[in-house]
RNA sequence: CGCGGAGUAGAGCAGCCUGGUAGCUCGUCGGGCUCAUAACCCGGAGGUCAUGAGGUUCAAAUCCCAUCUCCGCAACCA
């Protein structure tokens, strides 16, 4: 401990507790673990935190849902989430969770601070208020006469109470640190996004505080409010280091601010406009850099639940295992533009990358020293002018890898690292140990070239290390050395390989397809029952409330003030600046209506002009995106899975529906 | 005219900031080798770098302008 080594602080945005993550989350830990590693590996002084974020409404509903506390509920998924990233192998120093005594604490001091020194205010907010849906309702939604948009009863002006945080008193200053830190937020199209659509135009005061749902952090002087989301997730990041209103803590005070935020480009806003402004109310450094990684899409899809694309790391690591999973996420995700998963991807990528070059490469590389020097490393005293042009790729390739880390450059310094294994398999052909093995005369010349490839594979799984720590240990194992520093020449001479292992089995592409194809066939199955199942019986499945909760009871004589109708879709087409909806003329026989639906995404005019659909006939009217919609028409689903319900041809306009 | 990004070989990407032989991986075709996981090595084919006989320049994938298409964010989702 004579030097203090310079200090790396890295997070990743903490998962938010209601579900199992997907690849595309667990990809975050990944990168960010690989990072770590990385740095830790160059000398830093590393603390690298996750962890989980655990309130708000949506987890109080689930948890209810399953008929559990929101805590035994987050509980079981913070658990979950923790062990997902642990199987991941990744290094983290703490997993903080938002639930922690500690952090709940910190928030409420916060808060506290934040109001006493008047950042935070005290506000009505007032709007339409609507008693039966119990819900509030913006200028803009409400519809004439101030009517309910959801059920068409008189609402009226009321007013709620709740905290709002002065953003706008910063925006100046916020302006100017991001201007003035170029590094800042990264990569560079974040930031105009932000600065362009947020900052430029005004930043509205943010609500901080919630009253219509209990599962968050009491505000201690006011206790009918919750404090809302971000103000309790973002400030994990110093919550975890002991950070308090007055009483900063060492580790805070070693490792603040934060060198690097990793975080998914959703919630970019959150972290580079909404983060730096707490902490300029707290007058704390604000962090070095934001860096917000792409998504993962399934082939071309956002993954999602509804559209059963969904693949989760446990799944992938069973079938390519740890490394295997690691290896691709880091090397198939761009910079800057989101990835594609798809399976072939992975096999390919595996097989060539894995298999071929770099697990055949050790395999060749072990068998050869094993079979001509009895498995003892020969020393290196024939060398040859080829050689070196060895030692110059793996001096560069430590360059390389170097240089586009410390940029985040993630997938080119996994390709740079890899063009090291190639050149290998290069010398082997160039040297032909084989054809030296014939020749007596030639051995100090074989020990030569099986000393440098030996010493190029250790190079080499020293930067394989924050990639695929497990892989770079057991190729360690097999050299029979730990020497773990990047330097030519760390082999001993004289010393013993291990025995020879295959690193990564090759992958039957075609083979493993069909065994996939066939688990997902199995899934859909499971699924479809499950499903059935939760219909027959709505009782509470623990994960994934997949149906809608069946509303409560109404009475044939409720049911019946809906007023259904046969009606014929007679023109259609887009509304203008909208992606989602539709403008629908119905002839209802005799009466013609003009309604806006959304359902854009499932549909073209051509698919409902001249199909017969139900009206609801007395809804009252909305506008939408500035069009008149008189009445709704009806379908199920949602988003990008609408259905809407068509009537029989011969079914006469405007037939009352019952 | 909301903001931003992207369009480069069959596929996936890099190069663009700091103009000057268009590169990588997979696939494909041909050859070589046998130490190795039917792996490895070499070579070929395949691109008017979205479009504009546009602008700047001795020189444009790279800078500027216009158009088209796609994506993200925002809005909208009766």
């Amino acid at each position: 401990m004579s030097q203090s080594k310079e200090k790396f602080y890295i997070t990743t945005a903490i998962a938010y507790a209601s579900r199992k993550p997907h690849i595309g989350n667990t990809y975050e830990v990944i990168m960010t673990d690989a990072v770590a590693r990385f740095k830790r590996m160059m000398g830093y002084d590393v603390y690298f935190l996750t962890g989980t974020d655990e309130h708000g409404e949506k987890i109080e509903v689930l948890a209810n849902d399953a008929g559990i506390t929101p805590q035994t509920y987050v509980d079981g998924v913070s658990g979950e989430i923790r062990k997902l990233w642990d199987m991941m192998n990744t290094s983290y120093d703490q997993f903080i969770r938002t639930t922690n005594e500690n952090h709940v604490k910190v928030v409420q001091h916060l808060f506290k601070k934040f109001y006493d020194q008047g950042d935070i205010y005290k506000d009505e907010y007032e709007g339409w208020y609507c008693v039966p849906c119990e819900s509030f309702f913006t200028e803009t939604q409400a519809l004439e006469n101030g009517k309910c948009p959801d059920c068409g009863a008189q609402m009226t002006r009321k007013k709620e109470e709740a905290y709002y945080f002065r953003m706008h008193a910063y925006q100046d200053r916020l302006l100017a640190y991001i201007e003035s830190h170029p590094d800042f937020i990264e990569p560079e199209s974040r930031k105009k996004e932000m600065i362009n659509n947020f900052i430029k135009p005004g930043l509205q005061d943010l609500c901080v505080s919630r009253t219509s749902f209990k599962w968050g952090i009491p505000v201690t002087f006011d206790d009918k409010h919750v404090v809302y989301v971000w103000l309790d997730a973002l400030t994990n990041y110093i919550t975890a280091l002991g950070y308090d209103v007055d009483e900063k803590g060492a580790l805070y005070q070693k490792y603040w601010p934060a060198d690097v935020h990793m975080i998914g480009k959703d919630i970019t806003r959150f972290h580079t406009i909404y983060w730096p402004i707490f902490l300029m109310a707290m007058g704390e450094p604000l962090p070095k850099k934001v860096f917000c990684h792409p998504w993962f899409l399934f082939g071309n899809d956002k993954m999602s639940k509804s559209k059963g694309n969904v693949l989760y790391a446990d799944q992938l690591v069973e079938k390519f295992g740890v490394d295997g999973v690691r290896h691709y996420c880091l090397a198939e995700m761009p910079y800057a533009s989101d990835g594609n998963i798809t399976i072939e991807s992975l096999i390919k990528r595996y097989n060539a990358d894995l298999a071929n070059n770099l697990g055949n490469l050790v395999n060749r590389t072990i068998t050869m020293t094993k079979k001509y020097f009895d498995g003892i490393i020969p020393a290196p005293n024939a060398e040859e002018p080829l050689d070196d042009e060895l030692k110059t790729c793996a001096k560069q390739t430590y360059d390389g890898v170097v240089n586009a880390m410390n940029t985040y450059h993630v997938a080119d310094a996994v390709e740079i690292l890899f063009g090291l294994y190639s050149r290998a398999n290069k010398y082997i052909d160039e040297t032909a140990p084989w054809v030296l093995a014939k020749d007596e005369s030639k051995k100090a010349r074989l020990g030569t070239v099986l000393y440098h490839l030996l010493e190029t594979i250790r190079l080499g799984a020293c930067l394989t290390a924050p990639f695929m720590p497990a892989t770079a240990d057991a190729i360690f194992k097999q050299l029979g050395c730990d020497n773990r520093t990047y330097a030519w020449g760390g082999l001993t001479a004289g010393a013993s390989v291990g025995e020879p292992e295959v690193l990564f089995a090759r992958i039957d592409e075609k083979k493993m397809i069909a065994e996939i194809e066939e688990e997902q066939k199995e899934n859909a199955r499971a699924a479809a029952i499950a499903n059935a199942a939760l219909k027959e019986a709505p009782q509470k499945g623990k994960e994934e409330p997949a149906a809608e909760p069946i509303q409560p009871e109404i009475t044939f004589d409720s049911f019946m003030k809906n007023d259904l109708r046969c009606a014929l879709v007679t023109a259609c087409e887009p509304v203008a600046k909208s992606d989602k909806l539709l403008k629908l003329q119905l002839d209802l026989g005799g009466e013609s209506r003009q309604v806006v639906s959304g359902i854009a995404k499932c549909y073209q005019p051509d698919d409902l002009i001249g199909k017969k659909v139900i009206l609801v006939a007395n809804l009252a009217p909305a506008k939408l995106r500035g069009v008149e919609s008189c009445g709704m028409i009806l379908a199920g689903g949602e988003d990008d899975h609408i259905k809407v319900v068509f009537l029989p041809d011969d079914m006469p306009l405007g037939t009352r529906i019952r």
